[in-house]
Parts: structure tokens; sequence; C-alpha cells
DNA sequence: AAGTGGTCTAGACCACCAT
DNA sequence: TGGTGGTCTAGACCACTTA
């Protein structure tokens, strides 16, 4: 019932007909009288739109809608902890895109033994692909899953049914049986090498958003990895930032 | 008290004595009984923990502990989304942070205009600075305070109490009575300029991460824009990234 | 089948903001 | 001072996992 007065509420912000001029929102109170549910589940509704951004609530004062986000509701994207498939992500903000997958293959773990919690030689299965904005590419992506995790009776095929899943969410799901239930990113700046270069079109030492994470199953298994680049002057990543949840005890200080 | 038993939880997390050895920790029941709260209490308490990614929720299974997580509690720092002051960033990472303050100054608002809510005319604060972690520069910042939120009997001297504040964050609390709710940021890589490889200490060309960024009160009004650069090749941020909530309609799809 | 987390209820009181 | 969101309670039922 959250879940339908959630979608409730942000329809009636999309038309206008909930927010006064000054974007206040009737109160908790009337709103569970409206739907004829309990405070506690309006709560939870407006709980998830506020941590969405799409309103903000102020102790003593009451609801606001954030008009910087209510421009382009069910359409947020390209957030930088959404965990989306990067080519959703390019869909959902602008443009056609297109995937070319470069290489799939077995390979031993090695140097990614460590954070995918496998053995060094053990095998994982690896794709390389280049996803196309409007016909020009814009990330390189190299992922590994380990090869553990594929469907036994899939396993020969792993590296093809990887290329034709297109995305490590679709592969995990159809041939792993697993989903994702979060990755941890690492976010940095480097410059192209004559590689990357040659891929994504641009002059070698030209900057690059570099996406290195690791995704896990709700078991916290990891499930993947991938190393993503960028162009620089093509894609930005958005964030809310707030102050965070002091989780040390404040008489330690 | 969902506080005071969030602190229990962590502190319990952190000696030992709370996970069992496959990282299991008590059902919510039974933590509801021995803190001697309601379940919701509990649950509220673990939702918080679970937002900072100290443990994971498996309906139907258990509550987990994260040992990605819980290897550092307390001292959880970096993250892209926790709005900190870099400086404290520096502080609570690594090694000893120090700041030099290149320029203050009110200035015409002009092109930021738009993202502060004011006249292009209308006069902002500005101050300019150079974070060092060890000695090393490594962040360059440039911060906007639109002149009217200052306090009146302070406007004179608004650019000297910047510099003092030496952080958005402070300069807001102590000279404008505001605290910032959140802030909007967009994070993309970019190449260093002459000026900022001159005060970075690196290579024109070189590589940056570059965070712009508006800070917002709980009224929605915007208290303060920002553009950082990080030196690429020493500064990395980490996210949580999830699935994110459905906000569109799925009927719509 | 037993135990877990997820959801919802109805009511209470408090802390905060505005007027 | 009245209205708002923030917190807590006690109980119920459901959905899911695991053995």
């Amino acid at each position: 019932m959250a879940r339908q007065v959630l979608l409730e509420i942000v329809s009636a912000i999309e038309n206008g007909s909930m927010a006064g001029s000054d974007g206040q929102i009737p109160s908790e109170a009337e709103l569970s009288q409206r739907f004829g549910v309990s405070r506690g589940t309006v709560r939870e509704a407006l709980s998830q739109l506020e941590v969405a951004g799409l309103v903000v609530r102020r102790h003593g004062a009451g609801t606001y809608v954030n008009p910087k986000m209510s421009s382009r509701p069910g359409s947020i994207h390209a957030w930088f902890d959404e965990a989306t498939a990067f080519m959703d992500m390019i869909r959902h903000s602008n443009h056609e895109a297109a995937v070319r997958i470069l290489r799939t293959a077995v390979v031993p773990a090695e140097d990614l033994a460590g954070c995918l919690e496998v053995e060094a030689s053990s095998p994982v299965v690896h794709m390389e692909k280049l996803l196309f904005s409007a016909s020009i590419p814009i990330i390189h992506c190299a992922n590994y899953v380990p090869l553990c995790l594929v469907e036994p009776s899939l396993v020969d095929r792993a590296a093809d049914l990887f290329g034709a899943a297109e995305t490590n969410y679709r592969f995990l799901e159809r041939h792993c049986n697993r989903t994702v239930h979060h990755q941890q990113s690492e976010i940095s700046a480097v410059e192209a090498d004559e590689v990357l270069a040659a891929f994504l079109e641009c002059r070698v030492g030209a900057p690059l958003l570099r996406v290195e994470e690791v995704g896990y199953a709700s078991d916290l298994v990891p499930v993947f990895y991938g190393v993503n680049h960028f162009r620089g002057d093509l894609v930005k990543f958005r964030q809310l930032r707030r102050p965070s949840i002091d989780i040390a005890d404040p008489k330690a200080e």
C-alpha cells in the first residue's frame, strides 16, 4: 500500500494537484485520511520520496516538493548511487544506445582473485564491450564473473552467453540465477592510454572517468568485477550528498 | 532510543560479540527484547545501518554483518554521497590536512546567478582555497555564497570571515545562521589547465576529478556554489550503488 | 513447519515551527 | 498556541528462506 500511496503522490505532484503554490504537500495526517491508510504507511511512502530527493521534510513546518527534482520524475537517471546498466542509463537520458561486444573469454582470475573471493587460478568469464550514444563511443567496459557461479549445464557456453546477455545484470539473472544486491564502486580520473583512446575515439591522454566496481548478491558473495571508462567530456554523474549518520559513538570524541 | 540501540549494535559488532561466525545478527524480535524496546525501534536502527552498508538484511533469512564495511566502522569516509567538508575527509582518512586560503572577495554573481537563484548583479562572497594532505596540494576549491544570506551586521567583513571559517559549512553556520541540508553534485573528469596545474603541482593536461555542486538549506534556498578539482592520481571517491526505487508508475511501461 | 524480515495498524507523546 | 513532522509502542499478519 505504501507503494500505491507513493505512486499516487508522485502523479499528483506531477499534474500539480498535490502541492500548494509554495510547494507544500498536505500533512501526513491528512494524506493518511485521504488514502485511507495509517500514518505510518504515508510516512513510509514519503521517506522513499525524500531519499530520492523528490520532497524535503521539515520538522514542525511541513513537507515540500523539491522543484529541482520534480522536473523529470520517473526518469531520474545517471545518479551515481543508482545501480543501473549503463546502457539503460544512456537510453533513459538522451539518445539511442548501442553496444558492441569486443571480446568474450574465460580466463584465470589472477589479480581479481582477491575482490571476487576466488582462487587466483579459478576461471572467470570475461566480457569487454563498448557502449555508444548516438553512434559515439562513450563507455568502455570490462567485466568479469566467476565461472563457478554459472549454472553447471551452461558452463561450456558461458563466454558466448555473457556476450549475448550484454549486461552483468542480465547474465547473472538468466544464467547464474543471481541478482545484484548492491555494488561498491570507486570513481577516479585517469588519462586515456593508446588502447582506450582508440576505442573511445579520443586523444591519448584525454581525461576519462574511471569507475571500478564489485557487485555483490544479497548473501554478500561477489558476483562481478568491472572496470569502466567514460569519455570525460561527454559523461557526468550526479549525486545528492547529505550529512551522514554518525555511526561513531559521540562519547568517543 | 533508536540511536542508542544503533550505537550498541555497532559497538557489539566491533568487539565481535554481536554476530555469529557466519556474520548473522540476532533476530529483530530478540534484539527488541534484549534492549527493551519495540521491534519498530530496532528496525529503525537496523535500517540506518543498512543504508550505511554496515549490515545486509535478507527477507526470511536474517540480518548479516557486511564484512567489507565493518572493517572501519565509525570512520567511514570519502563516500561520495556523504556531505563532509573535504578537509575533514582528508583528516579522517589518512594524513594531516592543511588549508591555504588563496583569495577572498565579494563579486557579482554573473554566471552563478541561475543556480544560486539571485540576480546576475547581486554580490556573492567568494573564497578560493587549496587543501593539502601531508603537504601535497590535492584539492583546489572555489566557493561562492550569496551575500544576502550573511547576517546584516557582518556584511562588511564577509570576505574575511569566509576565509577565517575555512569551510562553507562553518561560514554558513556561524555567520549566516544556516545549515546545509543537502547538496547536488556533478562529477566529471577534466584536464588541468595552467592555473590548476600550478596550484596542484601537476602537469598541464593531467587528469583531474571535477566536482561541481550547489548546496541547499532545508527550505530549498541555495546557499552555496562550489567547484572543486582533485588530483586524479591521489583522490578517489567510493560509493555504494543499489537498484533504485522505481518512481515511475509501472503501468506506464 | 519454524523462524525471519517486511508491512500495516491505531494510538500516543514529543520536538519543532509558525503565528 | 495549533499544526507539523519525529519517535515509540504493541500487536497483527504476510512473504520469504531454510531445513
